[in-house]
DNA sequence: AGACAGTAAAACAGATCTGTCTTATGGGGA
DNA sequence: TCCCCATAAGACAGATCTGTTTTACTGTCT
């Protein structure tokens, strides 16, 4: 009823899970609301995924292939490493500028998981392996200092993103994209004038 | 049982839920677990606090004013303001450097409570807006830049911090400290060998 | 036409959640 | 001594949670 009904079953229900679980936090939402705004069945949820558990790695991880296809798409052209790496923080300011912004999905879910091991951290630690990859690719040309730079970058995007969510504004995120550009030497206007 | 019987329940409580929110989140942990780690009533605890909600406000509320004497201790004596806020980040390394840390309890408590004016939201930016207020003071001799330089430090805490928690080292907060002592131009001997 | 796979709807089970209420006990002050 | 209040212990209520099962419908393929 929600959704239109020409998607399968297990599509509507990722859709309906990542509006509720990005919006309210994942133990906040129950199976019984999933599949309502998805307008499923609920046997169509655990013949499709097995548990709540499941689907909830499943979201994490079509989330996780989005985002690498929408890299790949944002970088495609994009010659200078530089820029490559700054194009991370600006997919993440397009993203935080959305009302009802609540954070890095990942993040807020490895809070929600914290046990060490569990699927869903190492959901969340193969997309952020993935991005330190591609920083660490983009900045080939560093040498040594590499890794640095991109620990110090993920420092900076993690404090932009978590920034975000506390004070309901894009503010940290811009602010982290220019501390970046800042400690990569970007030849940006925005960093030439500072 | 658990506790020694000589504090009040009041306190057993909010000991008993800072061990267990801070270890497995708030909405992890049901009021059952709370009492029977504090070996209390439940009567007690409703006759205290009213409600699990309002623990959770009192339980931030507590950490907030112990995070906020551990600081004024640390920096009694310190008199360069980079210094003092530089202690904010030894303290939170000290704290990330205890196993079982699971991150910032402000953030987590914002990411499992993110309903804008929530008084969970509330009680956390009040903490927020303390340290940032202690580091603008610290900075007071900075101008007009000393704004950016607060919304900096910023970001490279909770980016420290959110590191820590996903990493389970703790090298991003070491490594956050070291940048801000590099933003705020400190003198002291990691910073000038760089 | 008829069989079948996928799905919707809903009852159901068992656990767990928050919060209330009752009863009993024990220690401290009048 | 006696009373009273804080507390412990636990039953209880009602809601909600995850997950299973049953029944019925519907479109498709042979």
């Amino acid at each position: 009823m929600a959704a239109l009904p020409s998607l399968r079953p297990a599509d509507r229900l990722l859709d309906a899970a990542t509006r509720l679980f990005t919006l309210h936090g994942i133990r906040a939402v129950g199976i019984d609301q999933v599949i309502a705004a998805a307008g499923v069945a609920k046997s169509s949820l655990y013949q499709a995924f097995g548990s709540k558990e499941a689907l909830v790695v499943a979201y994490l991880e079509r989330q996780d292939a989005a985002d690498r296809a929408a890299y790949r798409a944002a970088v495609t052209g994009v010659r200078d490493g530089v820029e490559r790496v700054l194009t991370s923080f600006d997919l993440a300011i397009a993203g935080a500028g959305r009302r009802s912004y609540r954070g890095c999905l990942y993040l807020n879910a490895a809070t929600e998981f914290p046990e060490p091991g569990h699927p869903v951290a190492e959901a969340v630690e193969a997309h952020r392996a993935w991005v330190r990859a591609r920083w660490s690719e983009a900045l080939g040309d560093r040498g040594p200092e590499r890794d640095s730079l991109v620990a110090r970058t993920q420092v900076l995007y993690d404090g932009g993103i978590a920034g975000v969510k506390c004070a309901r504004s894009t503010a940290p995120i811009v602010l982290a994209r220019e501390m970046a550009a800042g400690l990569l030497g970007a030849n940006t206007p925005e960093n030439a004038s500072r």
